[in-house]
DNA sequence: CAGAAATTATGAAATTTTATTTCATAATTA
DNA sequence: TAATTATGAAATAAAATTTCATAATTTCTG
């Protein structure tokens, strides 16, 4: 916990001295960090002693070594957190708010991914003969993004936002091809249909979702990013940046497992897309 | 700047003496901190005062100050920085990599953006007859996910990513309409042709774009979302990220602007999606 | 290009600043 | 009232900084 929290915490087991220490701090930890033990305790009106039992209640080693502490807390100015969007936001409040809590997202997500689930998915990616990417509404955003990048590596690759072409290519698939099945709620009858039927017919069925969903069940593979509960409440935000940089995970990884003769493969895609474009004058 | 950035930045312009402090900062920024004058000295096999004078040159105010910032770098853990996906990383290093780098981008972007067009831009959006969001390629994706989140307003809304549709739609705007066109490069020759066409048909252009570029002069309003431009070398992501991310602040300032009764509206669009759902049971 | 002069970098020692410990006393609680 | 706990003055210890002499480096000059 930030040594700040931690002193908001515990303000009231502290003796009546070491309280006003704490008020000083709490009220402008800024000036502080940069103020000596001396300066400190004459704020306070308390003894320099008093500051320093009072750094070590907090189990820092004393003083400079509170204060480092307390840098620590400053350092992350707002940490990214999940803040929430308020009715009477300004545009910079709610813009700041979304990026924050998209970052904080993110880094939620990361943590939860299980890496060598990724090095399996792309295992059979790379191996597939042809791969296909399912989503429903803001998930398919997320298959429309993930065919744009497969596409570029010159592989068979499908995206259907569509529930009947979904279930046709599902019937239509067969051993060695890869379906991609993704759904935050993971509860959205019609896909998971779709993804039963694929395995029926023997293609291998990823799932990028929420573990332990009905669609979980489904899967082959599960690769489940976390995001917090409530940032999708209205709309599907956090859940769509998290899974869209899932998929730049695979596709790297893709690209990876695939060697240098496919890096040159991508630089030429990109190219050709040349000519349409106005050129640079820089 | 973080100081350690700074440090590694800066390495070339020590001297010989402060350089070894600086490798030895850089190599264990984490035992420094809680490291005497004397210890880190002596560690870099130099005298205290070089440590001191090494510490003003990096415009702190001495030893204790040097380590406060330090300190507050460290804070973060590993700062999101923009790191690079190497030929031999293996899953765990390149999600990383690219999570952290998208994390950095986001930051990035929102410092760059500039909130009073935002609100500009949500202002032309409420008062919109009609919302169009056109893209091509990775910004396709952005325009779909627009799309998406705008039909929940209940607000005309199309999306194309096809040329033609583009063309034609743009040609039949008029005045009251709102085009949003979306391009990282912002040098997609028929993109600008689309953007030019709305325009002459009266419709307000928004441009969701790099700043400077041909797209950009043909809008009325750019927003413009700026990335570390090597990210985006082989194939568009992090640029993509932060315009998804955007869109959000967009779908948001609409969603604050129209005011309760919309929320509910949102609501309502949710509460229609449950019974295509499997029911949650926890 | 050698060698002197000037400049800059460095560390030993002294000084100053800062933090910590000790201990006596005050305040609080049992 | 005794026991406990909290507090600060003074002493001590630790750490950082300054001063200054010297070493290393660079620049200039013949």
């Amino acid at each position: 916990m930030n040594i700040l929290e931690k002193i908001a915490n515990e303000l009231d087991t502290f003796s009546k001295s070491e309280r006003k220490v704490a008020e000083v701090i709490l009220s402008s930890p800024g000036t502080v960090i940069h103020a000596s033990i001396a300066a400190l305790a004459k704020e306070a009106n308390i003894s320099e002693p008093t500051v320093n039992r009072f750094c070590r209640r907090l189990d820092t080693k004393g003083y400079p070594d509170f204060k480092l502490h307390l840098a620590q807390s400053l350092a992350n100015g707002t940490p990214y957190v999940n803040r929430h969007v308020d009715e009477n936001d300004t545009a910079e409040e709610y813009t700041s708010k979304i990026f924050e809590s998209t970052m904080a997202n993110l880094e939620l997500a990361r943590k939860s991914l299980d890496t060598s689930t990724i090095n399996r998915s792309v295992d059979l990616l790379t191996q597939a003969n042809k791969i296909s990417f399912f989503g429903l509404g803001a998930s398919a955003v997320v298959a429309h993004d993930a065919q744009n990048k497969f596409f570029r590596f010159n592989v068979p690759v499908v995206y259907f936002d569509d529930i009947l072409m979904q279930r046709m290519s599902a019937i239509n698939s067969r051993q060695g091809d890869v379906v991609v099945v993704i759904s935050h709620t993971g509860r959205t009858k019609s896909l998971v249909d779709v993804a039963s039927l694929a395995r029926e017919n023997d293609a291998t069925v990823i799932g990028i979702t929420t573990a332990g969903t009905p669609l979980a069940k489904e899967c082959n593979i599960v690769l489940s990013v976390d995001v917090a509960e409530d940032t999708d409440l209205y709309m599907p935000m956090a859940s769509r940046i998290a899974q869209l940089t899932l998929i730049d995970c695979l596709a790297t990884g893709f690209t990876l497992r695939r060697g240098t003769k496919f890096r040159d493969n991508l630089k030429k895609v990109k190219d050709s897309l040349r000519s349409s474009r106005f050129e640079r004058k820089d």
